[in-house]
DNA sequence: ATGCATGAGTA
DNA sequence: ACTCATGCATA
């Protein structure tokens, strides 16, 4: 559909050259609820060189054109899991790979060689574990080049490869996990949504509290949102959150209203 | 498989 | 404010 909110993608050009955060790269720490599936095995692959972005690339792009010129992999697939998951593994690793150019492309728009590491792609495409080693160097390399997710699915159109356009910030998100496909949704509903059904327990606890809170001036904010929050069976911080998402999105309609 | 809307973490 | 992760609908 062409809904036309393009909320999403705030139009990324070609050209940016500043990271967006200034000097944190350990600040991302904080969203590693899943991430940080630490893949141990640190493939020499890619620990040994201290690989230039560059030779990364290059070696990725050229990755890229074998995959999608033949499709079929050289690898036997002793089982169906095998099978499936090499299916797996080839489509991401094409896809990574055009990620990983993508973000090439944006921090040297210029440089274009074509050499590298043809060396490290069969064992990556081979080995499950690569791939997940691979990724986790694509989110590193990504944040440390201070480039967003939704970044690096704008860029993918300034690539002009032929069948690839941009991606959303989701879609990207998903690829970086590995979470393309086969893997079940495994995260469960969200907090207010399991909240829910242990709030039964914690049931009468709420009025008490709001009774003790009438003297600060936003006790009256205070109390309200403990009301609500007692009311739906919520934790008052969802609800809180809840609010502070809403006026965001109301400054957002605002805001594309009048621009 | 993908985008949108939104929950939620960090600063 | 900005970013990432995810439920849901759908192309």
């Amino acid at each position: 559909m062409m809904t036309m909110n393009g909320k999403q993608h705030f139009s990324m050009h070609p050209a940016l050259h500043e990271p967006k955060y200034p000097g944190l790269h350990s600040g991302s720490e904080g969203m590693r609820r899943v991430c940080l599936t630490a893949p141990q095995l640190q493939g020499n692959i890619f620990g040994g060189f201290d690989e230039s972005l560059l030779a990364r690339a290059e070696a990725l792009a050229a990755a890229d054109s074998i995959i999608s010129h033949g499709k079929s992999h050289p690898f036997k697939p002793d089982s169906l899991e095998a099978g499936d998951l090499l299916d797996h593994l080839s489509s991401s690793l094409a896809t990574m790979g055009q990620l990983h150019q993508a973000m090439a492309n944006m921090a040297h728009p210029h440089s274009l060689s074509v050499h590298g590491g043809m060396a490290c792609i069969n064992d990556v495409e081979s080995d499950p574990r690569e791939l997940e080693a691979f990724a986790e160097r694509f989110k590193q390399r990504r944040i440390k080049l201070g480039v967003t997710q939704a970044d690096v699915g704008s860029a993918l159109a300034n690539l002009k490869i032929p069948g690839v356009g941009s991606l959303s910030q989701s879609t990207i998100c998903r690829k970086q996990r590995l979470r393309t496909e086969g893997e079940k949704q495994q995260a469960g509903p969200f907090q207010w949504e399991r909240e829910e059904k242990k709030a039964h327990l914690h049931r009468g606890a709420g009025e008490a509290l709001v009774g003790g809170l009438l003297c600060h001036p936003a006790s009256a904010l205070l109390g309200k949102i403990a009301a609500i929050a007692e009311k739906l069976d919520l934790k008052k911080n969802v609800v809180r959150v809840w609010f502070c998402n809403q006026r965001q999105k109301q400054k957002r309609m605002k805001y594309s209203a009048v621009h």
